[in-house]
RNA sequence: GCGGGAGUAGCUCAUUUGGUAGAGCGAUAGCCUUCCAAGCUAUAGGUGGCGAGUUCGAGCCUCGUCUCCCGCUCCA
């Protein structure tokens, strides 16, 4: 068995060499964390996305879907904190190679000068910090830390690069004239939760919906990472599933508690054994939460985040109620048992569960690689099979005539046509059995089907199951009840 | 972004101290008709990641650049 670091290689390599991913604009070079997903991969993912929708919104009734625009009026990302605490200036020391908020490092310095019993040097250097950064003054700043002799706190160093500024949103120009005109500007969402925050109104009155009550959405989302990488796994370009759920406030604890088992569950009902998995229970706090966890799966490259749950108070609703002027408040007409009154008016809570797609899609892949070593005294054989659930295989079936005459490719084709209205099959008559067995089995197509003479007398067919290499005969007829049963 | 490693056919890799690129597998077409990859024949595929430089001559030496992988950080 590889070794971890291979085998994560050997996912990757499997990926491009059998249609599920691709470098995105590989015929230049590639485009940098940037993927596409080929005709293999695509089914695996749109079977996934399925799935989450499925166990989400189909079956909970209090919780909806919507699609919402990835543009998005630009006051929504001032309301939510991205444009603040997405754009602060950083600075890199050379010799130790750690990186540094400019403001940070400069108060840092402040405070220094002030338990060295000189506040009035540290409230200058304060003052003139915040008139640079007031004026976007990279320069000047840099100038600060220099004359200041601010040193890296691990090398000791003065070393600086520049300062830079990174916004983690890509904006663009919205409208068709260019124009140096902020109001033109737009950006690409760096989260897909405002697209439902800024929705809460019009979904809540239309669907009226009461609390508690969900609303779920998949979509992309953008962020122009500064260090992307690690395959799909963090990605400038990906996709979210995600979910807010309503609730009145004082009861967040319970429900932070109940999303996270039924967020666990989803996971373990996707076969993979529970020792894959753990919470990471956050410490620090981002700045509209109070708690937070991940579910963390065990990647061939250790354990990384998969999904995050979120309780984000009111603060989303909170501001954009103050940004919008719209009242972002819910009547709540239950009886308070404490008062025996109603509720009344009040802006919810959130828990947010917020999964990745494409950390989905790895996971999944990377739990169903597997490379066996399938020799014998006489030959050496193996093979790599993806143990796919079938619900999430991109070919459930593949219809395989033992020879391409006598009338057996059209029993196939008939097959076929009985079958795929239900779910997809695939068709292959060239080279030897085996060899389209062990195609199908890197695919991670559960079943194939083997039309031979015998087929024609008493209209059966040898099924074999991809996961144990076993054969067995069974009529024609039962082979599409056989394929839907697995699906589930 | 910084440090380390890598880049030759779709894949895995060769090419003696610089002398105009080769194999296996795979693919395609045909033959064979075989129930777990390797039976036969033919065909197609590379301006050696890209760009400069040194040289009579560069896959090999030098520089730059791009991409990927590993480590540091953050997140879905």
């Amino acid at each position: 068995m590889a070794t971890n670091s291979n085998r994560f290689q050997a996912i990757i390599s499997h990926c491009k060499e059998y249609g599920f991913i691709f470098p995105s604009s590989e015929i230049y070079d590639g485009l940098g964390a940037v993927y596409d997903y080929g005709q293999w991969g695509s089914e695996l993912k749109k079977n996934i996305k399925d799935y989450w929708w499925k166990s989400m919104v189909q079956l909970n009734e209090n919780i909806v879907g919507i699609d919402a625009a990835i543009f998005m009026h630009p006051t929504t990302w001032k309301a939510s904190g991205h444009v603040d605490n997405f754009s602060d200036p950083m600075i890199d020391n050379k010799d130790s190679n750690k990186r540094y908020r400019v403001d940070h490092l400069i108060e840092a310095k402040a405070d220094e000068l002030e338990k060295a019993g000189h506040p009035e040097q540290a409230q200058i250097l304060l003052n003139q910090m915040d008139t640079l950064l007031a004026a976007n003054d990279f320069d000047g700043l840099k100038t600060l830390i220099e004359n200041n002799k601010i040193a890296c706190a691990i090398s000791g160093t003065s070393n600086w690069t520049d300062v830079r500024q990174f916004n983690l949103m890509f904006a663009t120009e919205f409208g068709a004239v260019s124009s140096e005109d902020e109001d033109n500007i737009v950006y690409l969402r760096p989260e897909t939760a405002q697209g439902i925050f800024v929705n809460f109104l019009n979904v809540q009155k239309t669907g009226r919906m009461k609390i508690p009550f969900g609303i779920a959405q998949i979509g992309k989302a953008f962020r122009n990472e500064i260090v992307a990488r690690q395959f799909i796994f963090r990605m400038r370009e990906f996709e979210q599933m995600e979910m807010q759920f309503f609730i009145r406030p004082g009861t967040q604890k319970e429900w932070y508690q109940h999303w996270k088992e039924e967020r666990m569950k989803w996971h373990l009902s996707l076969g993979i054994p529970a020792d894959k998995y753990r919470f990471h229970d956050h410490v620090k706090l981002a700045h509209y939460a109070d708690a937070a966890c991940d579910i963390e799966y065990d990647f061939p490259i250790g354990f990384k985040e998969v999904e995050g749950i979120h309780s984000r108070t009111d603060f989303d609703l909170k501001a954009h109620q103050e940004w919008s002027k719209k009242k972002m408040q819910y009547f709540d007409n239950d009886i308070d048992p404490n008062t025996n009154k109603p509720y009344g008016n009040y802006i919810p809570y959130v828990i947010e569960t917020s999964i990745g797609v494409d950390r989905t899609v790895m996971m999944v892949l990377s739990e169903a690689y597997e490379e066996q070593d399938l020799s014998t005294e006489e030959k050496k054989d193996s093979r790599v099979v993806l143990k796919l659930p079938t619900r999430f295989a991109p070919i459930k079936l593949a219809l395989l005539p033992l020879v391409k005459k006598d009338g057996l490719p059209e029993i196939a084709r008939s097959i076929i046509d009985d079958c795929k209205h239900h779910f997809r099959c695939f068709y292959e008559e060239k080279d030897t059995i085996g060899k389209r067995y062990r195609r199908m089995d890197a695919l991670g197509t559960p079943f194939c089907i083997t039309i031979d003479y015998q087929t024609k007398e008493d209209n059966t067919v040898t099924i074999r199951y991809r996961d144990t290499m076993e054969q067995e005969r069974i009529p024609i007829t039962q082979i599409k009840e056989l394929v839907l049963k697995s699906i589930g």
